[in-house]
DNA sequence: AAGGCATACATAAGCCAGTGATATAAGTTG
DNA sequence: CAACTTATATCACTGGCTTATGTATGCCTT
């Protein structure tokens, strides 16, 4: 069988140790979290694919449905997503992110990034560079995680 | 314009996303947690870079001391690391990872290598190059976010 | 078209892992 | 050796999760 000769069979043990670390590492990169992982992870998601139901959050975040109530509560409290109610269906809540949730997000992530670029300028060119190259790869792999998700609506605008 | 520019600049913001978006899948591919996302991190560092006091667990966490103490506390209670006396200061406590956290960690990084290689699977080959050629960069990128770890005995051996 | 089941979200009670404040014990220093 | 510092432990509290359950709406079958 000369299914693909494996170039780089990607060790996968390595793999798993390596993307623990960049968990943690991005856990202390993290700007004092006033937010919890979850919320911003699920912000992160609104803005990616646009408005969601609740249950779905739930299942893409991996918590409960009643953890996701109440963090969708307290995000609608800070005005950074809002619940929207389904015409279609009465008892369906479709939460979505505003714009004051999207520039939280954008100050956060430029706050990273600032720390990224200084860890990453300390790196010689040649691993930038396999970085950068392996970054859209990196993106589809994410993508596989969080299952075939509902290509609906990216949304690029939400009211508030 | 066919010339590349020289260097592949990382855009930062980007990478920032991809890392994020990274710590997510981490997280949904874990299994079932019966651990904290900091129990296990403190885990593979004792692993990574052999025993250590307490109070430098904590920083490398980004917890506080008595969060720490409790951790330390927990992990002992399910024999996966263990305090050590430091005889040339009695206020110390050095914490070491024993087998039993070893082969915890194993099993768990063995699970999600297994989740891992289903994910890549999907992916064209040439990212899964990709990935596998930034693996080392990155390596050396999360390296530098644990600031400059304190190069002491990587404890091959711990007793138990 | 009504009864009965399923689905979507909300509410309630409890737990776990974090926080800040403070206590205890051991080392350091003038 | 008294006063200060350092290392860890303990305490009271909180946030964000869990399971169990409640309420409203939708669907389906007869």
């Amino acid at each position: 069988m000369d299914v693909d000769p494996p170039a780089q069979p990607v060790d996968e043990l390595e793999l798993a140790v390596g993307l623990a670390r960049i968990r943690t590492m991005m856990r202390l990169l993290d700007v004092p979290r006033d937010l919890s992982i979850t919320a911003l992870s699920t912000l992160a998601n609104l803005e990616r694919l646009g408005p969601r139901r609740l249950t779905d959050l739930a299942v893409m975040e991996g918590v409960t449905q009643p953890a996701m109530t109440q963090l969708v509560s307290r995000l609608e409290r800070e005005a950074l997503a809002e619940r929207q109610p389904d015409p279609s269906d009465r008892r369906v809540v479709v939460v979505a992110i505003t714009r004051h949730g999207r520039a939280e997000l954008a100050r956060r992530r430029a706050v990273q990034a600032k720390r990224l670029a200084e860890l990453l300028a300390e790196l010689p060119q040649e691993d930038r560079a396999a970085i950068a190259a392996a970054l859209p790869a990196l993106e589809r792999l994410t993508a596989r995680a969080f299952g075939p998700a509902d290509p609906a609506v990216p949304s690029p605008e939400v009211s508030e």
